[in-house]
RNA sequence: GCGGCCGUAGUGUAGCCCGGUUAACACGUCGCCCUGUCACGGCGAAGAUCGAGGGUUCAAAUCCCUUCGGCCGCGCCA
């Protein structure tokens, strides 16, 4: 017989039915008891009846989160106990037979108390069972679904990225190091040069996968694992086609939840986001002085920017533009890494961007260099050896289309949709300085 | 790495500035009562040597030092 949820139980008014779950509240009183019981579905009241007294027996010892499976008969309430604000207050299970499947312990917090985030993370497994948590996670897989959906709708193949990596990919940002057979491998903190190397066989290729930064940062924005959401495709005039698809997937994402995590979204209090057609784009030097004019702030020699400025632009493109997303592009080319490409319209800057979306970088992308010789000596003038890049430089070597793309942090991206104070909510098993799921220092 | 803040029953907090008899409140837990609640309610109980160590003092959760742990901001980045 296939398994009854609660959410479909109004279709059952009448009948017998059985439903499972976990007890969320018990209501005793004496001779009669309610729990209220929930699946993935949903939730609804069951009633055990004075009448059915071994039944109040077998439910004396049940408490919150233990698992039971629950047959009886689905009743429409009396008018006066109908409670408007559940989606199903106007119906019961009035219960015939209880069948306990997992017990549970006592629980160290009542479920819906409010927690210090770190006592949160200590007892994941039962705080990721709350509402809240279900309804930030339920977004999270629609982002990742619609980023998907949009892309295959493109026509980019989705490809797998290797997460071991034998030398470091991009310089700069520090990577964990792995013991490998008598050798040091690394874990990659980007797909960069994998999905580089498959623009050459498919042209256009999207993923999703787990990054690792060996940074040593305490913020609500960093995280040492991360989900990166990647997308590179050839035959491109310049980083603007990057940033026209990647502006019609933000809208596409939004639609997305729109339609299918509005639900989601009003019991968080998050509102969708503001996304016009085109995204408003202003160069970095543009973005300083409207700093500099706007907010008082003289950070013109500045090679990047800081998160308060971040915040300061999406304020002002919020009011200018009507956006909850800006890109800011041309960065200097020493602050970006070595496979970037130059603007040979404004020499020095970089033919790449920043997103930022609600007062953060969410997202960097950009054209690249797709010449062999360009790259071996962008390679040299950064300091590093070519030779240590020869596995890569082959897709440059045997010929590479004008190419870019970008990586998006889909915590991030999670965070600013929901208007999540911290991206480590938006992370199930947050990775961080001092903790591995238990603490570090324990 | 640098700067700011915090650590009190299982959980979340008050008390600390202005040291002083049994460290308070809420939730949870346990016991008794309750046939209509929906974060049920009523009565009662247990549970904290106040992160740890040292110092000042007649007296320290409270003041000082050290140490451990955590949070936030910055740097770096997505």
């Amino acid at each position: 017989m296939p398994r009854i949820y609660i959410k479909d139980l109004h279709s059952h008014i009448g009948n017998e039915a059985t439903v499972s779950g976990w007890v969320d509240v018990r209501r005793d009183h004496g001779k009669i008891i309610f729990l209220d019981i929930r699946d993935r579905s949903g939730s609804i009241q069951a009633v055990i009846a004075p009448d059915e007294g071994m039944l109040l027996e077998t439910v004396a010892p049940i408490r919150p989160e233990w698992v039971v499976e629950l047959t009886g008969e689905v009743k429409k309430r009396p008018e006066k106990m109908v409670n408007e604000a559940l989606p199903t207050g106007d119906i019961e299970l009035s219960v015939r037979a209880v069948r306990v499947l997992g017990e549970a312990k006592e629980l160290p917090f009542s479920k819906d108390e409010s927690l210090n985030f770190d006592t949160y993370l200590d007892y994941l497994p039962l705080t990721l069972r709350t509402k809240r948590a279900r309804a930030i996670f339920t977004v999270q897989a629609e982002i990742i679904r619609a980023f998907r959906e949009f892309y295959e709708r493109e026509e980019f193949v989705e490809i797998q990225a290797p997460k071991l990596i034998g030398e470091d990919a991009e310089g700069g940002a520090s990577v964990f190091e792995v013991p490998y057979f008598g050798h040091t491998a690394h874990l990659a903190q980007s797909p960069q040069f994998y999905k580089q190397i498959m623009v050459g066989v498919f042209e256009k290729v999207f993923m999703t996968g787990n990054v690792f930064r060996a940074e040593k940062h305490a913020t609500t924005r960093h995280l040492n694992e991360y989900t990166s959401l990647d997308a590179e495709m050839g035959f491109i005039e310049d980083h603007r086609d990057v940033m026209k698809t990647l502006g019609r997937m933000m809208r596409h994402i939004a639609g997305a939840l729109r339609a299918r995590a509005a639900e989601e979204f009003a019991f968080l209090g998050a509102e969708f986001p503001l996304l016009p057609d085109d995204i408003p784009s202003l160069k970095l030097r543009e973005a300083q002085r409207v700093i500099k004019e706007k907010f008082g702030e003289d950070a013109t020699h500045e090679p990047d920017l800081s998160p308060q400025h971040e915040r300061w632009l999406s304020e002002y493109a919020r009011e200018e533009f009507g956006s909850d997303c800006l890109f800011i592009t041309h960065f200097p080319m020493e602050k970006r890494p070595m496979y970037t490409r130059e603007d040979p319209d404004d020499p020095g800057y970089a033919r790449g961007f920043d997103l930022l979306f609600r007062g953060l970088e969410v997202v960097t992308g950009g054209q690249r260099v797709h010449e062999y010789d360009a790259l071996v000596a962008a390679m040299r003038a950064k300091g590093l050896d070519p030779d240590r890049f020869s596995f890569y430089l082959q897709a440059f070597k045997y010929g590479m289309p004008p190419h870019g793309g970008f990586g998006m942090g889909l915590e991030r991206l999670t965070a600013r949709f929901l208007g999540l104070e911290n991206v480590k909510e938006a992370t199930l098993f947050p990775r961080e300085i001092n903790r591995i799921d238990a603490r570090l220092s324990e």
